[in-house]
DNA sequence: CTGTTAGCGCATTCAC
DNA sequence: GTGAATGCGCTAACAG
């Protein structure tokens, strides 16, 4: 049988209050006794029952996801998931909660960072902006004792417990690799079609994709970036007076949320590129069966959530999580390897 | 707050005892009752604490994992992962046994299983060989009420309760569509290492394969099969002799176990080939980021692992399994891709 | 500073 | 058939 608080009380020659005390580390205790406590600890190789202290404490951890609001479909399956995480919450003792706010504003995103803190939630996860405002925002919930992890775009140099999402310069370093293995020897200048350097998971697919590029044998021109805000108008705008503006162009790598305006742009246009674009959405998946999409980058929103739960959980109580099984990969899908649609894959 | 099995009893007018009694269906309710207190429970919504319900157990469930024995890296790997995992298995209240058997040995297979059904084991995972014998015993696993799972070859039409792993057909058809695409025009014929037909998971890979080659605009020789066992030594010999035979091969698909073989012969012959491979190991690893492989299909054993043990786990109890959560998805891995290396990556 | 006591939500004897 | 009482491992009042 596992050690219970009652053996190391008994070797330790103390009661239950003192040992528990020095397992959560409350103050009132000698530090004599608190050393004999500790001892007896390490000698039994005693490890807490989580379920039994949570069931103890009936504690429940309200957590408030902060998402981009609008048609991004990623975004939305992001919600969907979190929706679902929620059904499960009940066993875990989180109650999860959605904000959302207008997408790269960072006035909004630190105001609702804000009023997260200010209600006293137990962990906030947040799809960062990369601004001073959302920094200082996150320092008042450090400052409150409360967890946060930045979701999908991170914001390293804040104070940000952790960070969810891939490795955003290994993914564009991915697409370059594998749009110029799939355009081998085929001549023609490519394009990027992005959302906004306002978030820094679009400017480290850039960085990626471009020194992926240079470092070809077979030197391509890369256009300027086209920034279509994720707006599907926009980019399919952007997207079509570039395809008539450059007729030889071999590729397209959209490395936003801008793929709605770019396949509406491709169909109409008729032309067979090198595609490749981020996140598995409805559309992203139709264009992969039929052949308008090359490749698709992918980062799972459901692992992303459990991730940001546990991890938010863990945080919350002062524990350590598990790096290797919080690391998000990033996923190639091609035609063949496509999983089977979910129902409410957005 | 959320209805406990207090608030059931008072609203039904009946005892704990009697609440529990009709919540795990045991024998000796009144029908009528039993009626009573099923209305209680979906009227209030209850649903029942599993944290709480296994503490009141102090249940805990031994599970083991059945592999074929020998250096085979991917395998290596993955008991690897199940001893990670048996550090937190305290607090999910199992305890997770590995046994190994002969490689593509259906009989020592079955006498494993049977062993283990002999022992009283809470659940059975094993990586399947395809054989009457593992047919009968996992019936017999079946019989004496031991939820079964195959792990990375499956064995459906056996009663196995989950198959945990990856739809090798697609794996096949992905790796067929990746080599025509890096290939391009490139002429020459192409070659398939694998181990043993004997396990599913190697045939299911080469079909989806055959079929995506044919399905390819550019028309291409596939020499006939190279069974290497899955060992080192053979799979040397076989690939050295082929690429001797054949001086303009092109490509080579390694399906199975062979790889520390197959770069052998490759690195000693210098050719420049396409070459795409099964699991990340420490081999497979280094050989793309040398170059000398071009890409790796992977499934992730660590998920696979945990994957097992939630599945096992709510079999025993009776529960559902959320089927989205444990979809083992197919990596692509190139050398862009790569996640960071893990200390026990084998 | 330290100990006693009473639960958290559920399962399980043992009586009736 | 049904109910009362006890405990799983831990936390949290409340006393001393």
């Amino acid at each position: 049988m596992r050690p219970t608080v009652h053996d190391i009380a008994a070797k330790a020659g103390v009661s239950l209050a003192t040992v528990d005390r020095v397992l959560n580390d409350r103050p009132g205790v000698r530090s004599v006794t608190k050393a004999r406590v500790e001892a007896a600890i390490v000698a039994l190789g005693y490890v807490r029952d989580v379920a039994a202290a949570n069931l103890a404490k009936s504690r429940i951890y309200p957590l408030v996801f902060i998402l981009p609001e609008g048609d991004n479909p990623f975004m939305r399956g992001l919600e969907a998931e979190i929706r679902r995480a929620g059904l499960h919450s009940a066993a875990e003792r989180t109650r999860l909660s959605v904000v959302t706010v207008p997408a790269f504003d960072p006035a909004a995103l630190a105001a609702a960072i804000d009023a997260a803190v200010a209600e006293g939630v137990a962990g906030i996860a947040a799809v960062a902006v990369d601004a001073p405002e959302v920094f200082a925002a996150i320092g008042r919930a450090q400052e409150a004792d409360i967890p946060v992890v930045t979701l999908v775009s991170d914001l390293s140099g804040s104070g940000r417990d952790h960070f969810i999402g891939v490795d955003n310069i290994a993914a564009g370093r991915t697409a370059g690799s594998l749009m110029g293995r799939f355009l081998g020897s085929r001549p023609g200048p490519v394009v990027v079609l992005a959302g906004s350097m306002r978030v820094r998971d679009h400017g480290e697919r850039l960085e990626g994709f471009l020194s992926a590029m240079a470092a070809m044998s077979v030197a391509r021109t890369i256009l300027p970036v086209l920034e279509g805000q994720d707006d599907p108008d926009l980019s399919f705008r952007l997207m079509s007076d570039c395809l008539a503006a450059v007729p030889d162009l071999a590729g397209v790598y959209s490395l936003g949320a801008g793929n709605r305006g770019l396949l509406k742009a491709l169909a109409k246009r008729g032309v067979d590129l090198c595609v490749i674009a981020h996140e598995l959405t409805t559309e992203t998946r139709g264009a992969l069966e039929s052949g308008l999409i090359d490749a698709v980058l992918n980062q799972d929103a459901g692992h992303e959530v459990r991730s940001a739960i546990r991890i938010l959980r863990a945080k919350a109580d002062g524990l350590s999580v598990n790096a290797a099984q919080e690391r998000i990969r990033l996923d190639i899908f091609i035609k063949d390897n496509l999983p089977p649609a979910s129902p409410d894959e957005e």
